[in-house]
Parts: structure tokens; sequence; C-alpha cells
DNA sequence: GTAGGGTTAG
């Protein structure tokens, strides 16, 4: 049987991570399976000039450049599954509004003055008007550009948009030197985009070219950056090119700003490479920051081989790793699933003196809990505990979401009173675990009771609340009560985004009603809401389950309106624009819900032609997955087997086992191999297979199981 | 110009 221990790494070295810090009993208290261990012969993978080019024969990864080989995966003598096929968790970017860090004080070059003019505008600021009378008794003791873009950096830090723009506006009309007013609306535009103020960053920089001071690298890269990292990935990049147009060579900052928007953006590793190989054809040449927003791409992905190599070219270069360096590539190896080799790359950080902080431990925490191996996680706790490593906001929510998952909620309220002594408010994460914990438990009660505390507490539920509610209320069979919320969300500002339209999607599904389902992913997809592997697995999940529901004819209630192909056009962006008793009828996923509610729908029975008409739209809907470049996952493998034991012939499993093929030939290998009589190959490849799909969180690995031996069973049977 | 948490599929 395959190991699942990473390559290259010692499992024979014991020496205790952080002896100094830690008493062997203690260690052997918290971790009876789990040492830390230092390896002295463990390394990253290869990174001998020799070997770093090597490439990967046969089953290449989807993202890699030809440009840049020494970022593709090692030779592996062991088969590995795709990230996609781990079903892990898709991480959307939220834009987060952090903004409390302070500026290191090395290198200003402001006077005390402003300092002092910061200190009033704060002090007295009460509005707009103080300001300028503050700006004005120091205009003249104020020197130049460099007190000003001080001042303004520093209002943005404290959250004063509106100050910081008027400080900006006073500053550029006295400056008449445009260099200098080019610096002041580079800084305007970089603390604007730090204030989310992405609109008014790109009004600044549009004035300011057309003033004539906006033309600069600095400037475009700015903006690229306020793009960026409020998840404006697109814009970023068209900046990016228009920067180019106008015939301005990028720099390293502009270059690390949108490689780093591509990062947040989801942009494709291939892609974010490619601008990487640009950047070094164009003679700049890459630092620690280019390489750890690289890095942060892989993350995202979960794309660990590709985090390795690219660490490993960082050493090849010489170029230092950081904490943020490690806890990226820690974050991509843990969202790739590879929890042993994140253990071995976190002992290696105190090896080179890199201390784990409060992030790399968060990120090792969340990646036990999504493998299921929620024990790790609360050992790992105990022991930033006890390594003197406090607890913030991030970990607590972290921490409370475990406790929430595992239905123990004397825990995670203990947690939540932890965190208010330690003076931090119970957030939207918070509730979220909370409503999340309590759904999953069915407490309904509970859900209600906590979603009316979030209001009293004037915590603003944000779309995530509103999908956990939805998706709670509705596995349920509270239709009524999901739609009462669904009435709240549209009544909101907030925009539907993929989780909720496929909490929404799933809901239909589960109730039989796959037409309207399919009829609300076109309408997403047409809002310019890509779906996702998830979106996709609860679709393909319905069609397998060969469950087709339609509405009842029931005279009482308008037949007409209620067959299903009435259904087949939900428009929720309309429902989303129409108010609360304003035509509420016309809201198509209002009236689903309602009829759910009334139990108005029922199944139909299964038919064999029904059954061969799902199979291909199980296969139109893969081809889709497939133009879309969303990558189907273990869950859709498992929908897929699971179509296939439902299928009459062994003719229709075989074609929906040759899609397989398309994205996974292991995959599909094994299922077929196994089908068609096992040999000794197949069979070690099926190993091999199992070994991998064990490693994921047990039910997913049940899933899987099951779903692939119902399949052979089904088949089995027959001659 | 850089890192971690909450949600949807099984």
């Amino acid at each position: 049987m395959a190991s699942s221990a990473p390559p290259h790494c010692s499992i024979t070295s014991t020496k205790s991570y952080q002896n100094d810090h830690y008493p062997q009993n203690h260690l052997q208290n918290q971790h009876p399976n789990h040492h830390w261990r230092s390896s002295h012969n463990f390394s990253l993978g290869s990174s001998s000039p020799a070997t770093r080019n090597a490439a990967k024969p046969g089953n290449a990864p989807l993202s890699r450049s030809p440009n840049f080989s020494s970022l593709s995966p090692l030779p592996s003598s062991k088969t590995e599954l795709g990230a996609d096929f781990r079903g892990r968790r898709s991480t959307r970017f939220v834009s987060k509004m952090y903004f409390g860090r302070q500026k290191a004080a090395t290198g200003s070059r402001h006077t005390s003055v402003a300092e002092e003019v910061l200190e009033r505008a704060i002090r007295f600021g009460g509005d707009e008007q103080t300001l300028e009378t503050v700006l004005r008794s120091f205009e003249t003791k104020l020197s130049g550009s460099d007190d000003y873009t001080f001042l303004l950096r520093e209002l943005g830090n404290r959250g004063e948009c509106s100050k910081a723009v008027r400080c900006f506006e006073f500053a550029v009309q006295r400056e008449h030197k445009r260099n200098e007013q080019g610096k002041l609306a580079s800084a305007m535009i970089s603390t604007l985009g730090r204030l989310g103020r992405v609109d008014l960053a790109k009004s600044v920089f549009e004035t300011a070219n057309t003033e004539g001071y906006g033309n600069t690298v600095y400037a475009f890269s700015a903006l690229i950056s306020a793009y960026g990292r409020n998840g404006f990935c697109q814009q970023a990049i068209e900046v990016f090119e228009s920067m180019k147009a106008s015939g301005l060579k990028p720099n390293l900052v502009t270059y690390n700003a949108v490689i780093d928007a591509c990062g947040k953006g989801g942009v494709d590793f291939s892609r974010t490479v490619e601008l990487f190989d640009e950047m070094v054809r164009n003679g700049v040449q890459p630092d620690r920051i280019t390489f750890n927003s690289l890095l942060a791409v892989c993350s995202r992905g979960g794309l660990w081989e590709e985090a390795r190599n690219l660490f490993n070219e960082m050493v090849y270069r010489g170029i230092d790793r950081d904490i943020f360096t490690y806890n990226t590539l820690l974050d991509a190896v843990c969202k790739g699933g590879k929890m042993d080799l994140a253990f071995e790359i976190m002992s290696e950080m105190s090896e080179k003196n890199v201390c784990p902080n409060v992030v790399s431990y968060s990120t090792m925490i969340d990646g036990y809990a999504k493998a299921g191996k929620l024990e790790e996680a609360l050992n790992l706790f105990n022991e930033m505990k006890f390594v003197g490593i406090g607890l913030d906001r991030v970990s607590y929510n972290t921490l409370l979401s475990i406790y929430a998952k595992l239905g123990r909620f004397e825990e995670a309220l203990g947690i939540c009173r932890e965190m208010e002594g330690s003076g931090i408010k119970k957030d939207a994460v918070t509730y979220n675990a909370l409503l999340g914990g309590y759904g999953k438990q069915g407490k309904y009660d509970k859900v209600k009771e906590v979603f009316e505390e979030m209001k009293a507490e004037n915590v603003t539920p944000n779309v995530l609340t509103y999908s956990t509610l939805i998706d709670a209320y509705s596995k349920g069979g509270m239709h009524k009560d999901a739609m009462d919320i669904f009435r709240e969300f549209k009544q909101g500002k907030l925009k539907a985004d993929v989780v909720l339209y496929s909490a929404l999607i799933d809901t239909l599904c589960k109730n039989g009603l796959v037409e309207s389902a399919v009829g609300l992913l076109d309408e997403m997809t047409r809002g310019g809401i890509q779906p996702n592997v998830v979106t996709y697995n609860s679709i393909i999940d319905a069609f397998g389950r060969s469950a087709t529901g339609q509405f009842q004819e029931d005279a009482d209630d308008g037949v007409n309106e209620l067959q299903p192909e009435s259904l087949m056009h939900l428009d929720l962006e309309e429902a989303v624009e129409c108010k609360v008793g304003d035509k509420e009828e016309n809201n198509q996923v209002m009236r689903v819900f309602g009829q759910l509610a009334d139990e108005k729908v029922r199944y139909s029975k299964e038919d064999t032609k029904r059954k061969s008409q799902e199979i291909l739209c199980i296969l139109g809907i893969f081809q889709k997955m497939h133009q879309l470049k969303i990558k189907p996952n273990v869950v859709t493998f498992s929908a897929i087997l699971n179509a296939c034991s439902r299928c009459n012939s062994f003719e229709d499993a075989s074609m929906l086992l040759e899609e397989l093929r398309l994205f996974d030939n292991q995959v599909y290998g094994v299922a077929h191999g196994l089908l068609m009589g096992c040999s000794e190959k197949i069979w070690l490849q099926a190993q091999s297979l199992f070994d991998e799909v064990k490693s994921m969180d047990s039910s997913t690995a049940s899933a899987f199981y099951n779903a692939l031996t119902d399949m052979l069973w089904h088949f089995g049977q027959r001659p």
C-alpha cells in the first residue's frame, strides 16, 4: 500500500519541535500520533539545477507554462490526484476592510509639522471644514508633497476617507510641479484602494490624467493595486494593459501588484505565470513579494506541488523566505489536503528561524479541520496557547466554527465568551458559524434566536448569513422560513453570489425541480456570476437520482402558472429588484418556495425514457463544466458513479464513465478497469486511488467508496 | 506590492 507520507520526508527523525519550549510530556499529551519533528534530510523537493527543470511526464497539470518549466511538478513515482479531485471547498475572495496597520516610520520624509497637523486634524476635525482651517493655518509651514502625502496616508490609515480626499485636493491645488502632483495622486489612489473606495481611486486617477500629472508608472501601479486588492482583477489587468499601451514600462511594483491581483481574482496559475515570464523577459527581476504573490495564487487553488516548486525556485535564486512565504506555502499545502507535508513545513520553519505565528497556526488548524481531522485541529489550538501565541479574531472564529460543526455548542459559546473577554466582539463570521452549526444540527429554534441576537447586536448580516439560513431552513423542510429569509435578503442591498445561488439551486434539486434549477443556473451565468463545481455537483446529483418533480396540477392554484416550464426561467435578478408586496406573485423563486411550503410539489415516477434523457443532461452539464474550465472533483465523480449505478444499460454507464476520462484518467481507469474485471495492474492503481481518497475527510471518502462499489455491484450482477 | 477564518455539492 502506498504511503501517504510526502516524498523526501523523514519519518525517522524524532527530535522534538522547539525542545526548549516544550516539555516532552506535553508533546505526548497533545499529540498522541503526531510529534513535531525536525527532519534534516527533508527538503521541499529538489532544488539542484540539474533536476529543477525536469518536466513531469504524462499527466501534466492544466496550469503550467512551458516558459517556466522550473515550476513544473517534480517527477513523481506515485500517482497523485489533482487538487480539484479532492473536493476542497472554494474560497471566495472577500474584501477585507482591515486597515489598522501603521506604516513603519522608516524612511519617512515628512516634517514634524505634518505630524502636528495630523494630530489636530484627528483631534479637532469633526468635519471637513475644520480640517480646511487646520490645513490653512499650517499651509506655509508644511513642506511640499512629502508632508501632504504623509497626511493623506495617515488619514486613510485611520479610516478618514473624506478628510484624506480633502487633504489631497488642498495639496494638489497648491502644488505646481507636475511630478509632485503625481506623487500626491499616486498616494491618494493607493490610500483609496486600501479603504476599499475603488470608485474614488479611479476618479482621482482620471482627473490626474486629464490634468496632466497622472501618466506615471506610480499612478498606474497604485490603481492596479487598488483594483486588485478589492477583487476587481479584470479591471486591474485592463489598467495594466492600458499602461503598456500608453508607452509606460511596468516596474517591479507594477508587476507585483498585477500578479497579486491575479491571486485575489482567482486567475489561473498558468495565466499568472505568463505575467511572471513577461516580467523576466522585460528584465524586471522578481523579488520575495513577487514569489509570495505567486504562492498565493497556488494557495487559492490548493496547488501544493506548484507552490513547493516556487519555494525551491526562491531558494535557487537566493531570494529570502519570510513568514509570508512560509505561511502562504503552508496554506497551499493545507488546501491541497497534504497535511503531513504541511506538518513538515511547519517544523522546517522553526529550524530556519522563521517562527510560526498565529497565522501559521490558524492555517494548519483550518487545514486539519477541512480534512475532517478536528481533534488534531483542537490539539493544535492547545499547543498554540501553550507556546504563548494569543488567539486573535480569525483564530477565535476558526475555533468556534470547529466546535459549531461538531455540535459542541457549550464549548462554542465558551469561545464566544472568551472572545468578548479579550475585547473581540462577535462579527458576522462568528454569527454565521453559529447559525451554520445550529442549522446542521437541526436546532432551528436556536438558529432563530441567534439570528435575532445578531440583529440586536447590530451585526449586519451578509450574503453568507442569508445563504446559511436559506440552506438550513430548506434542508429542514422549513420552506416558509426559507422564503421569509429570502424576502429579507431581497429587501437589503446585497447582491446574490455563487453561494446563495448554489444554495437555492440545491434546494430546487433536492425537491426534484431540476429543470427550475437549470433555469436558475442559466440566469446566474447571464448575470455574470460564474457557477462553480458545487453548483454543478448539485445538478448532476439531482439528474443522477432521476427524481424529476413537477408542480401538482391543482385547479385552485392556477394550473398554467404552475407548470414546470414556467419555472424554466426563474429570474432572481428580477426577484431581487422587486420589493416586498410589489408583484411578489411574479417572483419565481418566491413562488417556488411558496409551493414547496404548501407541499404542492410531487415527484414523477421514474421511467426508462426519462432516465436516458437525464444521462444526456449529465453529459451536457459535464461538457459545460469543461467549457467553463470548472474541474470536477471527487463529489462530481461520486455523483456520476451513482448515476452509473442507476443506468439500465452498460452502454449508458460506459458513456458516463468515458466522460470521467476527460478530466481524470486515473479515476476513469480505475472505475472502468474494475468494471471490466480486475487485473493486477488495475488493482494496484485502485489501491493508490483509495489511499488518496482515504486522506480526505471520512464522509467524502466513504461517499466515493460507496458510489464506486455500488456501481460495481450493479453491473457485477450482469453477465 | 505579500499570509490565516465564516458559505453552497457528498
